[in-house]
RNA sequence: GGAGAGGUGGCCGAGCGGUUUAAGGCGCACGCCUGGAACGCGUGUUUCCGCCUCUGGCGGAUCGAGGGUUCGAAUCCCUUCCUCUCCGCCA
């Protein structure tokens, strides 16, 4: 949600932004039904206060007085529901509009329509140079009988997938290296609901636009959605009540299984464990300080890196241009892993930074001497399961089909340090 | 799943159709009192929105949420969400 009041002293700074974004907003229109809106309130409110007037007028009047009164007022109430629907008429359609207006991008976001014009800002590590050749993740799966998606396809249809044996232990010791390094760092780490209410999803911003990526569990009983993400969540931890604002930046680590429709993706991705509908992820949130976001979006980023480097997986890092930053980001960074078989890098995680897009949707605020205020909220990957122990297979397979597992991971998985092949 | 109770301002807590502009208390802020403090006294104290004569004023909405009845709703009716107690079931 923008704000309209800022948008009509701002106006041409929202207009360039929605451009940028490539999103189609008739501005003129939006206006014109906020100060219409804002007409008929005005009308509202005046009829609100003469009613307000004569009601505490009504008991004192004598019996003859207070009949006509009564009968006068009947009349002004009749011209009120009428003034008011057409006020919520208008209303709805400002509503609608002005929901469609995505959150302006901040300048230092590239020029661009979609991904093919993400800017690459830098590239970390060495890329694996194999004297043999490589096997794709799904082949090592096999090999190694860590990865089933056959049993998967019987149980729940394609892009699904049982991970076993070593790789459980890997995705496990992943999470818990995780957490004990955010806790030192003084995130607070969280399990999250995984199934929410629609508003849930409304107020973060992936209604209305990313509808029919969710799965929507016992629709007209019980209506709750299935979470793509933790930042759903995350989100609404500080709903409604003001935090005071010397308890920010208040950073959170969430842990939940992923759901995916993957509707737009027929046919793209389909082998492996690439692109699937369930999957499990570590995610920061944080709630800062408007101030403060840009600085917490570079340490966010910083982090993401710094796991990445820990983990010896070689990456670039992204920033992604206007046409692919969809609504609720002012700016987002992606560090894309390399993917030895695909000769490319990848998508493994993103961070963003809403500013204060959803605060304004779900009513996120900080309060100060001044009053209250609106936080800004950021998110990233922390680490998303499938992707990275594709990264892990691929980059740091040998010859014979084994794995090195990373070193960082040793202290979490005592006796074993690479996966052996145990089928031929 | 069954039966019941309840959701009121920063907090506690009354009110259950019209002097309630939400009593009273606690907390907080300011002032008086004091050498200074406590006590006491006084004043103020929800949030959101709109308008204007914009360090201020006026108006509207807000008693979990939404709808209805009424000239008038915290109060009556319906729907819904949440909390609590008991029973059942259960990891």
């Amino acid at each position: 949600m923008i704000d309209l009041k800022d948008l009509r002293e701002n106006r041409a700074l929202y207009e360039a932004g929605f451009k940028k974004k490539f999103v189609d907003i008739d501005v003129n229109k939006l206006l014109e039904l906020d100060e219409k809106y804002r007409g008929e309130l005005q009308k509202v409110e005046a009829m609100r206060a003469e009613k307000n007037e004569v009601s505490k007028l009504v008991p004192t009047l004598a019996d003859d007085k207070k009949k006509a009164k009564i009968a006068e007022m009947k009349e002004l109430g009749d011209k009120l529901d009428k003034a008011e629907e057409s006020m919520n008429t208008i209303f709805v359609q400002l509503k609608e509009l002005a929901d469609l207006a995505p959150n302006p991008p901040h300048e230092s976001v590239p020029e661009g329509k979609d991904d093919e014009e993400n800017e690459a800002i830098k590239t970390v590590g060495e890329i694996p140079k194999f004297d043999f050749e490589p096997k794709d993740h799904l082949e090592l799966g096999e090999i190694l009988d860590v990865i089933d998606m056959e049993s998967a396809a019987k149980t729940s249809g394609a892009r699904f997938y049982y991970l076993k044996n070593e790789l459980v232990l890997i995705e496990f010791a992943l999470f818990n290296w995780l957490l004990s390094k955010y806790v030192k760092k003084g995130f607070i780490p969280v399990t999250v609901p995984m199934l929410v209410k629609e508003e849930m999803m409304y107020a973060t911003g992936f209604f209305p636009a990313d509808k029919n990526e969710i799965y929507h569990v016992n629709p007209g009983e019980d209506d709750l959605y299935l979470v793509g993400t933790s930042e759903v969540p995350l989100a609404g931890l500080h709903m409604g009540a003001p935090v005071k604002i010397d308890e920010l930046p208040k950073r959170y680590v969430g842990f939940s299984s992923c759901f995916r429709r993957e509707a737009g993706s027929y046919g793209k991705d389909t082998r492996g464990i690439l692109r699937v509908h369930q999957f499990d992820k570590m995610e920061m949130f944080s709630f800062c300080h408007p101030d403060k976001s840009w600085e917490e979006h570079e340490l966010l980023l910083s982090i993401e890196e710094e796991i990445l480097s820990e983990l010896g997986l070689p990456y670039q890092v992204m920033n992604i241009c206007g046409g692919d930053l969809g609504a609720p980001a002012a700016k987002k960074y992606d560090l894309e892993v390399w993917v030895p078989t695909q000769n490319k890098y990848r998508e493994l995680t993103s961070c963003s930074n809403c500013t204060d897009f959803q605060a304004r949707r779900g009513g996120i605020k900080f309060k100060d001497e001044t009053g209250t205020h609106f936080m800004h909220t950021l998110n990233g990957t922390a680490l998303s399961s499938a992707r990275t122990l594709i990264a892990i297979l691929e980059n740091f397979q040998q010859k014979d089909g084994s794995v090195k597992i990373p070193e960082v991971l040793h202290p979490y998985l005592p006796g074993v340090s690479e996966i052996k092949p145990k089928k031929p």
